[in-house]
DNA sequence: CTGTATCCGCATTGATACTG
DNA sequence: CAGTATCAATGCGGATACAG
């Protein structure tokens, strides 16, 4: 077919390699259980940074705010200061936020489709191990 | 576990709080960069355990080996040992990890979809914070 | 080839204190 | 209330060695 453009100089698929490590570098940093809860929790309603640390629960003041930066920085969380005092900020899901969110959700439907399942699971590999 | 127990003596949703317990322990298993990993690569079919290694990429020995005992005791994951030599082990998703990795797939979507939007979102943050 | 065990560095985490 | 910084400790994760 007609004049390509000269693409010799770079291997053809860098955008694709480039695009790949870009995603697995999201996945890891998205793919953790703080991030997921916090999503989860955020789906349902905007909460405060307080609200937030009580509903998830089990989570420290510094793993919060860390993984709420992460998630603003990736795009997936907006942060809204109110300039009162004392200080109030609100934190919502994105457009982006929220299509991760239905991700979130299916995993939790699995949790408890196949709580039964696992529970069960366990028993027989544990029966497997430590057992006759 | 055979004869039933009175339960009137305990709340009503005592089962439900155990469940929810439950459920927040499998998800801080399984919610982890690697666990997805592997999901999705033997998602798309059995594998060896030096196959699984080459495809993840990045993952040491230790790690697979100890996510791969993870989700086979949660029952996500089959471990089919042929008795040959050198030794042979398969290991293929259940149905339940089946079901996992519809999830997985979504998020993999959802990262593709996305990574525009997460670029973007991150020189916005950047700028925000390093710049004037 | 697969799996377990051990050692060890380094990153992650939590507690605490302090600023706005 | 929200956020940052600092420090200490725990435990993750990688390398290695060895067993089956």
């Amino acid at each position: 077919m007609g004049t390509r453009k000269e693409i010799s100089e770079l291997p053809p698929d860098a955008d694709l390699a480039r695009a790949d490590s870009l995603a697995r570098e999201i996945f890891s940093d998205v793919a953790n259980k703080w991030a997921f809860l916090i999503i989860e929790f955020l789906g349902q309603r905007t909460m405060r940074f307080s609200e937030l640390r009580d509903e998830v629960g089990g989570i420290s003041h510094k793993m919060l705010t860390q993984n709420l930066r992460m998630l603003e920085r990736n795009g997936l969380v907006e942060r809204t200061v109110h300039p009162t005092v004392p200080p109030r900020v609100d934190y919502n899901l994105t457009e982006a936020g929220e299509a991760l969110r239905g991700v979130v959700d299916g995993m939790c439907g699995w949790t408890q489709r196949y709580l039964g399942h696992i529970e069960a699971s366990r028993r027989r590999f544990k029966a497997a191990q430590g057992g006759p």
